[in-house]
RNA sequence: UGGGGAUUGGUCUAGUGGUAGGACAGCGGACUCUGGAUCCGUUGGCCCAGGUUCGAAUCCUGGAUCCCCAGCCA
């Protein structure tokens, strides 16, 4: 019997897991799947899920499954299946050769169909849609059963095998479960087995024109796989008893179904109608926008897949409807970069600085620190010349008491290269906006220090001009405004609390050492926040920088409460 | 007047009859050539009401609130 390796609390799931070990229920054994369907793309919730499984199965020395839900060729497609393996393999899990498709078993599941056409446990109905549905009674109201109900079993059996071979239309027939019309579960009321649908599947072609349903289906998945627990989410709760009769009835080996609460976060939407809706009215560029909370759009934006499993382990399993809030996720990806992403230079806003004592035409480099937390990333050598960009936010004319950066007459240090002192402030005369600084440098300070033991209490990020590349940089912020944009008043659409300051694009100077950088490549820019090369639109001649997150900022706590 | 599930600080989450703990967020401080990082400190919680018990977040009874279910979707 194996059990998990100590550190991670306990959650209620890996409780059942430890207890049906302790009491041989599968003989030790662990055994679990990731169960998507094919028809949209992974996001942050389906990553719980994906750690989650495959989490369990090789903390218990289990194995997890890949397996794709593709019962219903209407909606599927090929396309889903490859970026779904794409990136569960990005998120780092590893399924080995158990990849598999629902539709692999359909033989097998007709098979168990007329298996329980025979036992008398299922039925061919002939009702419409319309009349099933009226037939099925309400939350309160009993249903009422169908006046097909009751057909012989040799007579269900033709009119199964002839739903099979294509004899009959979309929707003129049904193969039902002949359970309780009266039960107070929906589920258990005759649920649908199969219906007709002439569709062609991404797997099977056109072999059939009959597809199982979820219930039907998913038990006989995991049975087939030896499934020991199949982890779903908490709206299947309704559906365990219909998921137990099915395997009951057909007497196969049982897994054990178990419930947990999906991941909500705040600040955007989770279900892929409201991110296919995102997609479709053009409130993003695509599903792998990086303001999308799906695996390709966290990719694209920045996001390690250390950072996601490690979000995964940290927001635990329950079965309370939660929330989580967004700032545990940007906190894990700052500590991952942190540690790992090189720093680098490079003004957003730029502001023209002349060191006037500097000799025109002279160029020279310092020696600046790749990542402070690995000295071992080393350093690199940064061009400094008399024209520089600082950021404008570092330079106040008028600055408030708390402010310490660059002001009229006041002195900073330039990371890295040397203590400046502001002696010129050039305003456009028209529009009395800042042009440029003119300040003057203490050659005594090159490196960051001044001899003298003299402090100064700002330093600030800067990039010469003459060396500095160009690039566009996109700074994304929240997609939403709201908290919980989901939750709309009557009449509303969660369209509304759209952030209309999601995305905002502005040229940006670097550093030169950035020239040759890879797409997808992290860095830390100083004092800014953590930017990525974007996969799709950067090229050598024209580099794309996504924003990842921002740097915490102390100063604009500060300056908010002013 | 149907069934299923849930309820612990702002947000997550441990706790399984014996001092309510952790993470994120917040606040305060130390340190700092990133107002970053790090470190230290700190505010704040058992849905309610009864009951059992020496002792209840935990057990019992009743109530409240929230979520899910009436697809030939998954």
């Amino acid at each position: 019997m194996t059990t998990p390796e100590s550190g991670a609390p306990i959650d209620f799931i890996r409780n059942i897991i430890n207890e049906d070990n302790r009491t041989g229920k599968h003989g030790g054994r662990v055994h679990t799947r990731f169960p998507p369907e094919p028809n949209g793309y992974l996001h942050i919730g389906h990553a719980k899920s994906i750690c989650l499984n495959f989490g369990i199965a090789a903390e218990y020395g289990g194995l997890c499954n890949l397996r794709f839900d593709d019962t219903n060729p209407t909606k599927e497609e090929e396309e889903y299946v490859e970026s779904i393996i794409e990136d569960v393999r990005w998120l780092g899990l590893d399924w080995e050769d158990r990849l598999f498709y629902a539709s692999d078993y359909f033989d097998q599941m007709h098979d168990y169909a007329v298996q329980l056409i025979q036992a008398g446990k299922a039925y061919v109905d002939d009702l419409s849609a319309e009349e099933i549905r009226k037939h099925r009674g309400t939350l309160i109201d009993r249903g009422r059963e169908s006046i097909y109900r009751n057909r012989p079993v040799e007579e269900n059996l033709d009119l199964f095998a002839r739903m099979r071979a294509g004899e009959f239309k979309d929707g003129s027939r049904v193969l039902r479960a002949k359970i309780d019309m009266t039960s107070p579960n929906l589920n258990m009321r005759d649920p649908v087995m199969y219906r007709i649908l002439h569709a062609e599947h991404h797997r099977t072609g056109n072999k059939w024109c009959i597809y199982p349903m979820y219930d039907w289906a998913h038990g006989l998945e995991d049975s087939i796989e030896g499934i020991t627990h199949s982890i779903c989410t908490l709206e299947f709760e309704d559906h365990r008893p219909l998921y137990d009769w099915f395997l009951d009835e057909l007497g196969v080996y049982h897994p054990q179904q178990i419930e947990f609460a999906r991941l909500n976060l705040s600040y955007t939407v989770m279900s892929k109608r409201k991110l296919l809706q995102l997609v479709e009215q053009g409130y993003v560029n695509g599903w792998d926008d990086p303001r999308m909370p799906t695996i390709s759009g966290l990719r694209r934006r920045g996001y390690t897949p250390e950072s996601i499993r490690n979000f995964c382990s940290r927001i635990g399993v329950a079965k309370t409807d939660s929330t989580i809030d967004v700032a545990l996720l940007e906190h894990c990806i700052r500590e991952d970069l942190n540690r790992h992403a090189p720093r680098v230079m490079g003004v957003l806003r730029p502001l023209h600085v002349i060191i006037d004592n500097y000799p025109e035409g002279q160029t020279e480099e310092v020696d600046a620190v790749n990542n402070p937390e690995d000295p071992d990333m080393g350093t690199r050598k940064v061009h400094f010349s008399r024209v520089l960009y600082i950021e404008r936010d570092d330079f106040r004319e008028d600055p408030p008491k708390q402010f310490f950066r660059l002001a009229p007459g006041r002195e900073v240090r330039l990371r890295y290269a040397y203590f400046i002192t502001c002696v010129e402030v050039v305003k456009d005369e028209r529009t009395d906006e800042v042009v440029e600084l003119h300040c003057t440098y203490d050659p005594e300070t090159r490196g960051g220090s001044a001899p003298d033991g003299r402090k100064v209490k700002g330093t600030i990020h800067w990039v010469s001009a003459a060396h500095a590349i160009e690039a566009e940089v996109r700074l994304y912020d929240r997609l939403f405004t709201a908290e919980n944009p989901g939750d709309v008043r009557e009449g509303g659409d969660f369209e509304r609390s759209l952030n209309p300051d999601s995305l905002e694009t502005v040229r940006g100077y670097l550093e030169p050492s950035l020239a040759g950088a890879a797409p997808g490549s992290r860095y830390q820019f100083e004092r800014l926040g953590y930017f990525c090369i974007d996969s799709r639109d950067s090229s050598p001649e024209r580099l794309v920088f996504n924003r990842t997150a921002t740097l915490r900022d102390s100063w604009a706590k500060i300056e908010s409460k002013l």
